[in-house]
DNA sequence: ATGAAAGCGCTAACAG
DNA sequence: CTGTTAGCGCTTTCAT
């Protein structure tokens, strides 16, 4: 099996198909017709020699690279990871090739990472997450956007970004607040906490206020009562603050919630724990439900009830938002994204009389 | 704020600087001497333009495109997706970007996603699980590897895969089922199952083996009566596979076992759930260890044992390994890494007598 | 230490 | 329909 190291070109399969090498090229990007016979030759020569086209001249020589940058906090969390695997098919369906890079949530590394993707001068950037969830936009990422983005690679976010020119693709957390509370509220339940999350993070303080909104109309008991119970997004986190909720009632001699809204799976992995480990049983003593639908759901016990949203319209979207513009087309500045559903699992499954 | 759209290039820069595009070029690579001053002039200019140099011109002059591709089963999987980060940290720090791939376990995939990296000129690919878990090699995947990396890209790969000549660096699975044998053990238990996982896999195959070896060592109670509990890698699954195990010891009036081993952590949330269907608790009348110590071990009711890596120095020799077959260096043709330790939680903490 | 020039592999006018 | 030619932006000899 004699295997000649030369490295083999679209100069190669031209001269030994004995056509140009902008012939080759032509059957290769499909951009004008070829003559039949030659294109079979150079198609069979192709196959022959297992030649691949090199992404890289290729970028260079038309000025699309054909990336598309993707920005995460951290992949590791499975909701970005749903969304990613969602935009990698999407890119790839459209012809794109996807690089993924972690931030970790900090700053200075979405920086880094950003600058990185300017290199491989990606057409487009994706960021999920991270400095763009924040409710007040943090200005030196801003500058940072501007001045390594400027308005030469378009970026869609899934947050928001002041005084930048991005595009926004969110999921509307109002609606996904209108879900859970509807759900909650047609099976009795009064007194509803909102439990995890930060204030400061865009898509919480929508549920917030949803939340407010909702429980007021709907004559709720003092459901301001049950709003101050903030914390973060993990699992340890959403134990201690459904711990201080329970006694901090428990305190006050005031009846428990008998339902709590998660901010998301993790917290509500925590609260769950923290409920059980209080002797309480869920769905009857106290209700759980969440957002994100991940694979906790099915992990937590009881199964925990859940938002889901269509992750590949989502990533669908992303995408196609950032190609229409990195191809110079116009594309909504902002789309809303409505969940697609209720997951309705065992934690919430219990009508209260 | 006048923004000249004026496309900025080494040219550009060496032009204002007063110097050649080659010593440009050698401050930004720092591969020869240039005398300070200049030096210092280019460097102002740099940041004056935000200047980033074009990674992708410079794949194509260099012949190295500074990108090892990552090929991973399904990112969606907490397991995959801690190596991934592993490996896109270490990767950065050697000034390496990565471009990670999906294949959900389809060979058909991973051939294509390996064309992609081939045409990126990845400097070297990474596989994480898939065909190369596989205890028989695809030979059909075989053909495709040489015939696509043949001996240009180097492939290092997380399992195996016969008749190429890729690099491996493994988890020592035998090592993995030594501490949680000697754990179960030393806690009093003697009728031990092995639950989930498919024997054409390697790594389960070697665990396998492993515990058989062990049982039949420490003269446990019919080992052999415990290991046909296959299934697959799921909750579900894990599910499935307890309950079936339960029935069967019920109708034949045997003893149900004290502890089992699951085959990882996803497993191990379906076997829970069926032991606790069941009535029974956990751990006092069956114990539940498993493997990789994911996020589900604290999900979990009660909380998970599971055999932990170290991901980081996982990652850390997989790059490495990477990176100096792709110099043309040498590096070892197969690595094991031993398990980093037990993370002993609920699940498993009870003494039998 | 530094400039000139060739070349990396491909695409895209431009002729014909 | 197809060949010729000029880049794309950078690195790297090779001289000087």
């Amino acid at each position: 099996m004699q295997q000649t190291d030369k490295k083999i070109t679209i100069y190669e399969i031209a001269k030994e198909a004995g056509v140009s090498p902008a012939t080759v090229s032509r059957v290769l990007t499909g951009n004008a017709n070829v003559k039949k016979e030659k294109k079979e030759k150079v198609l069979e020569l192709i196959k022959k020699y297992n030649f691949k086209p090199s992404a890289v001249a290729r970028g260079l020589s038309d000025t699309k690279s054909r990336i598309i940058g993707i920005i995460v906090a951290d992949i590791r969390n499975t909701y970005y990871a749903d969304m990613y695997v969602a935009c990698e098919n999407a890119a790839n369906k459209e012809g794109y090739s996807v690089m993924l890079m972690n931030s970790f949530g900090q700053t200075s590394m979405e920086i880094r990472q950003l600058g990185k993707l300017v290199q491989w001068r990606a057409d487009a950037i994706i960021q999920l997450g991270g400095a763009v969830d924040s409710l007040t936009t943090d200005p030196s990422y801003v500058k940072e956007v501007n001045r390594l983005l400027g308005n030469k690679i378009p970026l869609v976010v899934t947050g928001k970004l002041d005084n930048t020119n991005c595009y926004q693709v969110q999921i509307d957390a109002a609606a996904a607040m209108d879900m859970l509370v509807q759900h909650l509220v047609s099976n009795g339940n009064k007194r509803i906490a909102l439990v995890g999350g930060r204030l400061d993070v865009e898509s919480t303080y929508i549920k917030y206020n949803e939340f407010l909104k909702l429980t007021k109309e709907l004559e709720l008991e003092n459901s301001s009562l049950y709003t101050d119970n903030f914390g973060g997004y993990g699992i340890e986190e959403g134990t201690v603050s459904m711990n201080e909720l329970i006694e901090r009632f428990s305190l006050a001699g005031k009846p428990l919630p008998e339902a709590v809204i998660c901010i998301n799976d993790s917290t509500a992995a925590g609260v769950i724990k923290s409920i059980r480990k209080h002797g309480l049983k869920i769905p009857e003593d106290i209700t759980v439900v969440s957002y994100d639908n991940t694979d906790l759901c099915e992990v937590a016990e009881p199964g925990l009830t859940s938002v889901a949203y269509d992750y590949e319209k989502y990533g669908k979207t992303l995408v196609r938002t950032a190609i229409s513009v990195a191809d110079g087309k116009s594309a909504e500045r902002q789309i809303l994204i409505k969940p697609s559903g209720l997951m309705v699992r065992k934690s919430s499954n219990y009508k209260r009389n």
